[in-house]
DNA sequence: ATGCCGGGTCCTACCCGA
């Protein structure tokens, strides 16, 4: 079974950038986000056409996850359960497949409104990591998997690139994180690549992208059921050098 | 420590991302 994640930076932007790689990569899943599109525009029959049944969470402009599956699911959640304005913005999809939860997260960046903007993004975090317990508790197989906005190390950075009050590396946004970690889940990447720089963002600024001036950010966790069969986990960062990308580039895993 | 790029929308000058 294979599992991807990629923030596209507007699905009207990516769709054929999209279909491109699910042709070449085959992922069973696709989790997407910042499809900047309202759900009744999302492009479902495009998706369709490539044999994956389409889900959409949508507003204007802003935010955005989608779904796509080539395998049988069902929708449990259209927003993160439990958060204070929690269907405010449109961040979160869960579904259940096979017996197991996937939710698709697209975790507020916590650097624009100033303290409230950061304490959203740390609440955000606090409500995901609390659904995610429920359901280990209940030893539910479990996959959190999207862009978190969270660099969890100093490897997950290019030296230089954010300052340490950037909310991409707070040490609040790190403790949100290690909860999850703590919690049992495991970051996919590093149970495969232990140490060492591994990006899946570069800038479109100040030649991010040529410099190799990267974050990781866009994360694949895994409860034990998943991980014990974990294969591989990896960036398509060739996608990053296509003309017209997305910021991001997918991550897939590859469970047996 | 960004807003140089690239997306969005009140269509055009701004807001936002990481």
């Amino acid at each position: 079974m294979k599992l991807a994640t990629w923030n596209v930076n507007s699905i009207r932007q990516r769709e054929k950038h999209v279909c491109r790689w699910l042709e070449n990569a085959e992922p069973d899943f696709l989790l997407l986000q910042e499809t900047k599109c309202e759900a009744t525009h999302f492009p479902c029959g495009t998706f369709n056409n490539l044999g994956y049944q389409t889900e959409a969470v949508g507003q204007k402009a802003y935010n955005g996850v989608a779904v796509l599956s080539r395998r049988p699911y069902t929708v449990r959640h259209c927003a993160l359960p439990g958060l204070a304005d929690d269907d405010a913005q449109a961040r979160y999809i869960e579904i259940e497949a096979g017996g197991a939860t996937i939710m698709n997260v697209y975790v507020p960046n916590g650097n624009s409104g100033g303290d409230p903007g950061f304490a959203y993004k740390l609440a955000w975090l606090d409500r995901l990591a609390g659904r995610a317990e429920c359901l280990l508790d209940e030893d539910t197989p479990l996959i959190v998997a999207g862009d978190f906005n969270i660099c969890p190390g100093d490897d997950d950075l290019a030296p230089g690139t954010l300052p340490p009050t950037d909310a991409l590396v707070r040490t609040e946004s790190r403790a949100r994180f290690r909860r999850l970690l703590w919690a049992g889940m495991t970051d996919a990447i590093r149970a495969i690549h232990p140490a060492g720089p591994i990006y899946t963002f570069w800038d479109y600024q100040a030649g991010a992208w040529r410099r190799n001036a990267g974050l990781r950010i866009d994360h694949v966790l895994l409860s034990p059921t998943f991980s014990e069969r974990l294969i591989s986990a990896e960036p398509y960062r060739q996608e990053r050098g296509e003309p017209q990308p997305s910021d991001h580039v997918p991550v897939m895993v590859e469970l047996q």
